[in-house]
DNA sequence: GGTTCTGAGTTGATGCGTCAACTAACGGTA
DNA sequence: TACCGTTAGTTGACGCATCAACTCAGAACC
């Protein structure tokens, strides 16, 4: 920083920060275990094949379902292959644009999905819907967007 | 779950999920690529190394250690036995219980932590504490501890 | 005091994510 | 139509996390 006067964190923000940085570690391994032990799914492969199925034609870009799943292209690229090699999901080039890969899902991806959203589903109201009030609900919201905005500004434009 | 009525996330609830899930994504990731930029350090080696620093004499036993940096007992293995090898941490086993291996900060790991906390906590302030008013840090805390309550229950007992 | 049980820690195989390097297609310019 | 820069996507090597299997030390029980 090039700055020798450090804002150190005062105890109270401290505390904040820790418990953040605990939720961060351990509620992705929570949720990814119930959809692993369940559905044979990681939590990035089942926002995949979500994203998919929330399009018209189940059908979208690799580009854009990155966005959707949170992950780099290079991450989806090597998820979408072995998505494929399961029989989840197939790709093909756009017609429109030949840089494109459109990667649609399948019958047995929807009905894996299927399978799979219910438990999920059951394990997100059950850590963390549930676990707060509806104040807190919105609450939450404002906080997670604004931190958002500082880590990835440029989303959603 | 053997129960057929799913209760479904209503949009609002969605919305707020899905900036969590967001949020999970991508937090991690620019906490690790500042401090590995900086200072060749993950944030989970940050953390063990940060944990051994605040201890009296600067050690502490494994199992201690990884609950208070929220990983496995294994994961923290590996990862000491890499810190071992850079010269920042040593082991020895207990002189009272043979079963424990306690952990310690060497001179150079201490230096490296001091390089290393100004930034990192820059990238704390800038990312987190700074985005959010007093007030959103104290709701943030309670959210964060109702969810690790159900996430994880029985740590800090 | 030997046997079993539990708890602490380590290890190696496997699988996933990241990074850098690459291919290929489109758009513009001459 | 040839060249250049840009964008979309893929690939392979490397590093780290996870899981199951293992070792070893204390506790408990008889």
């Amino acid at each position: 920083m090039g700055d020798d006067e450090v804002r150190w964190l005062e105890p109270a923000e401290l505390q904040t920060w820790m418990t953040l940085a605990a939720l961060m570690f351990k509620l992705p391994g929570a949720l990814d275990v119930q959809l692993q032990r369940d559905s044979g799914l990681t939590h990035f492969e089942y926002l995949v094949l979500a994203g998919l199925s929330e399009s018209p034609d189940r059908a979208r870009p690799m580009s854009e379902l990155a966005g959707f799943a949170n992950g780099s292209l290079s991450r989806l690229s090597h998820v979408v292959k072995r998505l494929e090699q399961r029989g989840f999901v197939r790709r093909c080039t756009s017609s429109e644009d030949g840089r494109i890969t459109v990667a649609y899902l399948t019958d047995e991806g929807w009905e894996q999905l299927v399978a799979a959203a219910p438990g999920h589903v059951a394990a997100v109201r059950r850590l963390v819907i549930d676990a707060l009030t509806p104040e807190q609900l919105a609450q939450l919201k404002a906080i997670g967007e604004q931190i958002l905005q500082k880590v990835d500004p440029g989303r959603s434009c």
